[in-house]
DNA sequence: TAGATTGTTAATCGATTAACAATC
DNA sequence: TAGATTGTTAATCGATTAACAATC
């Protein structure tokens, strides 16, 4: 494991993200440096920001050359837990849940689907992928037995809320919500929440400003 | 069409689409009124907050009684367009993309997905639902014809920009990105990203985090 | 060496919180 | 009326940007 980290603004992980996922897979394989202008440059900030931001992670340039690509991936990948494999189980086996089980995506960036559940028992015993949608009653034991870091709420808002104690109450260290509700955890239980419908909402009022000018 | 609205900082408009889905789902159907210190308690904000951000909003409380709740959940629909219908279309369709037109709670609340395009020739032609997927080569027609007001971009990072063009010059007024990559859009267009590998990343940081202490 | 870029300090800008007069 | 809550001003806090010495 690496050094201790300080922590680290949401704002600023937030950005490392950008420059993680611009690294892996925005700059051709055959870049050895990159500057904090270049970054800024096809990000859309300042290039103070992005020197700023890497101050934050255990990492330093060289004067005159930059970054190193290969180095400041690592770093990032090392910060932001991306480099380590993630256990994680989806709640909710609606077009949501299913379409995550099967997301490509995850297990290429180290997101292991491990178990998929369903409190309706007529959609329990479903198969989903390689994995069979499980009844509620299931998850402790298998969240305990594989060692599940992650639980991922993908059911109607007014489920969030119990769907999350259970995970954990299970033994999950994270919950990545993507419920219309507010949903909260223990200290000591990480919550990140993602909602397609919130960002679409964000979007029409960016829409409706820009047509007012 | 409602009044001119004065710009809203983004971070506003994040809590108001939280403040709005919590008037819509969270609060009992028979309460008639809401305090700022009640708003703030269950989302985890100060009152302080909750005010500030309710005076960007075309809506006035009472003293006293605070917020009447129907009033300030129709403010909150018209400032973020949740009152409108909005006429989406999906590009992509992998797994996201096609749990995207079969999910529910996107016409619930107001988004209509009237088609879903890819660029795999084996792949157009599919149903999805009640949908079938079109070649890129309808885009073009089909988001003039139905008058498309949002691209949603369900595609591989690779490929985010070039279909991001391509909506813009059909005429698209916003993008929602759901690829790991940054997009672009000429003034005018509104850009919206929401990515659930980022907020995974989000996500495993705070866990890394929480776990040394 | 000269030039370019980092890392960091200080300045600016914006967002959050505290405080309180106005008010029903 | 007395008490509670808004709306708003001012203070605080944090994030971004500018500037520049250090450096390779």
């Amino acid at each position: 494991m690496g050094k201790v980290q300080r922590a680290i603004p949401q704002l600023v992980i937030k950005r490392l993200t950008r420059y993680l996922t611009h690294l892996q897979s925005g700059v051709p394989e055959d870049t050895d440096w990159i500057s904090s202008h270049e970054i800024a440059k096809t990000l859309g900030l300042t290039s103070s920001t992005v020197r700023q931001d890497v101050s934050h992670v255990n990492f330093s340039g060289v004067s005159k050359k930059g970054y190193e690509v290969r180095e400041l991936r690592k770093a990032l990948e090392d910060v932001l837990g991306a480099n380590s494999v993630w256990r994680a189980v989806v709640v909710g086996a609606g077009n949501l849940g299913r379409a995550l089980v099967l997301h490509e995506e995850f297990a290429r960036r180290g997101f292991q689907v491990l178990a998929i559940f369903d409190s309706n028992p007529r959609i329990a015993g479903r198969k989903v992928g390689h994995l069979t949608v499980r009844g509620m009653s299931d998850m402790p034991r298998i969240i305990r037995e594989e060692k599940v870091d992650i639980g991922i709420i993908a059911v109607p808002a007014a489920a969030a809320q119990s769907v999350a104690d259970q995970l954990v109450a299970s033994g999950v260290r994270g919950l990545l919500n993507l419920a219309l509700a507010h949903v909260v955890a223990p200290r000591g239980v990480a919550v990140t929440d993602s909602r397609i419908v919130t960002s679409l909402m964000e979007l029409t009022h960016a829409i409706k400003m820009q047509s007012q000018k």
